[in-house]
DNA sequence: CTTCTCACG
DNA sequence: ACGTACGTGAGAAGT
């Protein structure tokens, strides 16, 4: 047995390497008397994130408690393999940082299905995200086990990242290579693996202890790591990727983007990426730019360039100046190289052998709860061009369905500042933006006037003004400043809502606590945030329910990926009328007294078919 | 690492 | 007193 010793929070601890079985035999005595005594820490290192990829592999099995750490080299396989197991399989209760990840690692490599492990799950990352959601960016200590620890165990708790960042260098490897790199009887990197379990071991009842303080409701607690559980799973499913079009569109996207390069470099720009070139040749041209960036630079983003290129936001011409082939070209080869990159290659990079692609799903990760996908961003595809999503697949037989909310943030924003108006407009079935509309232009409004209305309704629960609305939506400011003024008159309690909200705030240190229990801090710079964050942050939730519902309903199988007010899921071709009503029964559901209500769509075969014609 | 840009809801 | 567009992930350039 190799032991390695360290000082935590004033306290000596140990770090256990087993062997032999002898020692592995020690080792299950230990986790059979801890688990008498609480929960046991659990983490596992790897050989990187690429969880789906073949040369993927789990390297050690950590369990621990505040005092003892136990390091199991997975790797070695064997009897190491299999007192690991025993352990995964025996133990009433885990408290890991960061739970999906390891889940999914132990899922895969392990033999130890996400479905076991979850309900035996406490996850530290989810109990700090709920004392405080903010990024370190943001004024928060963020949610990684290193600023945790060192707020609430120990402020001199080693960082193990950077640590082993620093040993990786000195046997020539990196951040990259580290990982798989490094051997398994380096003693840095068994006392940092040990010393992960013993952190989160010893955070967990600190974090207990303030979640009671600050009165966050257990129920809480409980729905997102029901939520977290359900993203788990999702993401293990993944999608189908139809690599053969990925491959063509690679090729294609790259072609594209070198023509029109070639076409940017006649006028000056070498590299299309850079700003400063394009606007020195674009002043060369005799163009005059007058709209500046944050920090004082000439701004040559797509708005900008399109009015060059005389196009409407939707790349339509306009007829109203000659068009300018460099703002042109530049504007074509950007967005073919950057849908080729950050689209159509990670696809391929992230595919597993059997062709599907699993991105994270983080059930929790907006300062207002909100969920992201990352590896690859697939909330994120564009969606003015079935090209991009029409890699995305449903299953063999399948067919793709896209379940959204209607208006839902409108709709929740009816329900918290009890809009009276706006609740009677939705129980009667109308469309809030037509309604807005009427009321502000009269019963004859255009099209325009419409989105006008919509565009309006977003602005306020943002917190925009008149300029910003107006420039977003291009239309006259005197019409936007109209608009703004009427929907005030008709709806007076979103005002009175948002000062009560940040009033309410202020008195709970800048803190605004949700209709759920959520705990939204505040930047007192702008506090006029807090609309948007109780409205964002609620529909989030309802969007958290639906998938319970769904779950409950018999449907998660299905599901494929959460995109903030819309579910997409694959269905069986030929059940797809029927279960595209069931997910629309799971998403509708009344929210303090408003409906909340889901439109269904079903596709082709692939996600692109829903953005155009399918092929 | 910061800034700028661009994709989404 | 007044007015403030919200939340993400990702790539590339430049310091």
């Amino acid at each position: 047995m190799r032991k390695f010793h360290h000082t935590i929070a004033g306290e000596s601890i140990t770090v256990h390497v087993p062997e032999s079985t002898g020692d592995l035999d020690e080792f299950r005595r230990w986790w059979m008397q801890a688990q008498r005594r609480g929960p046991v820490a659990l983490d596992t290192e790897t050989t990187g994130l690429d969880i789906y990829s073949d040369r993927f592999r789990l390297r050690t099995v950590q369990l621990g408690d505040a005092r003892d750490a136990w390091v199991i080299p997975w790797e070695r396989g064997g009897h190491f393999e299999e007192y690991a197991r025993e352990a995964l399989r025996s133990v009433p209760h885990f408290l890991i940082h960061n739970a999906p990840f390891d889940w999914a690692v132990l899922d895969r490599h392990a033999g130890t299905s996400l479905e076991s492990l979850a309900p035996r799950t406490t996850d530290t990352r989810i109990l700090a995200f709920l004392i405080d959601p903010r990024q370190p960016q943001e004024g928060g200590i963020g949610t990684a086990l290193k600023p945790l620890s060192a707020r609430w165990v120990d402020p001199a708790a080693p960082d193990t990242q950077e640590g082993l960042t620093a040993v990786f260098r000195g046997l020539g490897l990196t951040k990259e290579t580290g990982w798989a790199g490094i051997p398994l009887t380096d003693p840095t990197f068994l006392l940092y693996a040990g010393l992960d379990v013993i952190l989160t071991a010893r955070l967990e009842p600190l974090l207990r202890r303030e979640l009671d303080r600050l009165g966050v409701r257990r129920q809480l607690v409980e729905f997102e790591h029901q939520l977290a559980r359900i993203c788990a799973v999702m993401q293990r499913t993944g999608l189908v990727l139809d690599v053969n079009h990925t491959r063509q569109l690679v090729s294609q996207l790259g072609d594209q983007a070198d023509r029109h390069a070639i076409e940017a470099a006649r006028y000056g720009v070498g590299n299309v990426n850079s700003t400063a070139q394009l606007a020195e040749a674009l002043a060369g041209m005799g163009e005059v730019l007058t709209e500046r960036t944050a920090s004082g630079a000439v701004k040559v983003d797509k708005a900008v360039l399109l009015s060059l290129a005389d196009m409407s936001l939707q790349w339509e011409p306009l007829g109203t100046r000659t068009p300018n082939p460099l703002a042109l070209a530049v504007l074509k080869s950007k967005r073919a190289g950057k849908w080729k990159k950050a689209y159509a290659q990670t696809f391929l990079e992230t595919v597993d052998d059997s062709g599907r692609v699993h991105p994270f799903i983080g059930s929790l990760r907006a300062r207002t709860g909100r969920m992201s996908i990352t590896r690859p961003a697939l909330q994120t595809l564009p969606s003015s061009d079935q090209m991009i999503r029409r890699c995305l697949l449903a299953d063999d037989g399948h067919v793709i369905l896209s379940v959204d909310f209607t208006a839902v943030e409108m709709r929740v924003l009816a329900a918290l500042a009890n809009v009276r108006r706006m609740k009677e407009a939705i129980s009667r079935g109308e469309d809030l933006h037509d309604f807005t509309a009427k009321l502000v232009f009269g019963e004859g409004f255009t099209k325009a006037q419409r989105k006008l209305a919509k565009q309006v309704g977003l602005g306020k629960i943002y917190g925009g003004g008149a300029a910003t609305i107006s420039r977003q939506s291009g239309a006259p400011i005197e019409d936007v400043q109209r608009a703004l003024r009427a929907y005030d008159r008709l709806y007076p309690e979103i005002k009175r809502a948002a000062s009560r909200w940040q009033r309410e705030a202020f008195q709970t240190g800048m803190v605004y606590v949700s209709a759920t229990g959520r705990r939204l801090p505040l930047d007192r710079d702008r506090t006029y945030a807090v609309t948007n964050y109780a409205c964002q942050s609620i529909a989030r939730d309802a969007l958290g329910q639906a998938l319970l519902n769904i779950e409950a309903a018999g449907l998660l199988e299905y599901c494929r990926l959460p995109i903030h007010d819309e579910v997409l899921a694959s269905v069986p071709a030929g059940e797809s009328t029927e279960l595209s009503a069931e997910f629309t029964r799971c998403m509708s559901f009344p929210l303090y007294g408003v409906p909340i209500e889901a439109d269904a769509e079903l596709g082709g075969r692939s996600w692109g078919s829903l953005y155009g014609a399918d092929f």
